[in-house]
DNA sequence: TTGACATATTCTTATATGGGAATGTATTTA
DNA sequence: TAAATACATTCCCATATAAGAATATGTCAA
């Protein structure tokens, strides 16, 4: 079985960096899909198929305007992958915490190994 | 042309949901396979594929111990991740300001447009 | 050495894409 | 109304999966 469809599961709608790139380009202020095209070097169709899947995860929204359409990305709707990926954050800084340690053991432990000398071997 | 590989992009990695219960399960403490195979209730061989992807991204370290060996989560990769998506966080919190200003233009908008007595309506 | 246990890999299959080309659908303008 | 503009959709196809079943590999225990 394939994975889950892109167009009800936002963390899969993100893993394709052309619709990132898009996500990004669309935060700033709203585009019609034309300035997506010349903007990103994006083939129309691609563009107007990528930014259905985005739609129906609800990462972009639309405002329509005679023959214009005009896309945003919804930034609200990346707040939960930015929380999801969050809760790591305790995990990593605990490990940049070890590393940090284990560096300055060794550092101690090297200082003590040598004789004073070593203390002056950095600065010829 | 399909996606680019699971096994280079961190994003589409973490696009599988079986594999992000793996990343939470593994971000407390190391495990065995078997712990995760009982603990989730995936097929050993699903458990071992998903573990292969998320290694060769980066997003989970073993340790072998005879027959066993223990996965961890390597938080620090998902830092990225969380980075990218925290590029929104401006515009989200944005949004939220925009929603509340609106709000409180239609609620002042009422306020006005009706006399005192609305102003107990909500209490009966 | 022979099993028993813990994981990994291979093979098959059903399915979900993503791009390219062509076509369809509104909407505006001449 | 006809032509042009802006997007969306459809069809075809090569490819990347993910699950399931069977098998392989590696390690410890009797």
């Amino acid at each position: 079985m394939p994975r889950a469809a892109t167009t009800s599961d936002p963390f899969n709608a993100i893993a394709e960096p052309r619709r990132r790139e898009i996500l990004t380009y669309l935060a700033i202020a709203e585009r019609p899909v034309g300035d997506i095209v010349t903007s990103l070097r994006i083939d129309q169709p691609s563009v107007s198929k990528h930014l259905r899947v985005l739609r129906s995860v609800g990462l972009v929204r639309v405002r329509c305007d005679g023959r214009h359409k005009f896309y945003r990305t919804d930034a609200e709707a990346i707040r939960p992958l930015h929380e999801w990926t969050g809760t790591f954050e305790r995990y990593w800084q605990r490990q940049l915490l070890n590393v940090k340690k284990r560096a300055e053991e060794k550092a101690s432990q090297l200082n003590s190994s040598f004789d004073q000398p070593t203390a002056f071997k950095e600065k010829p």
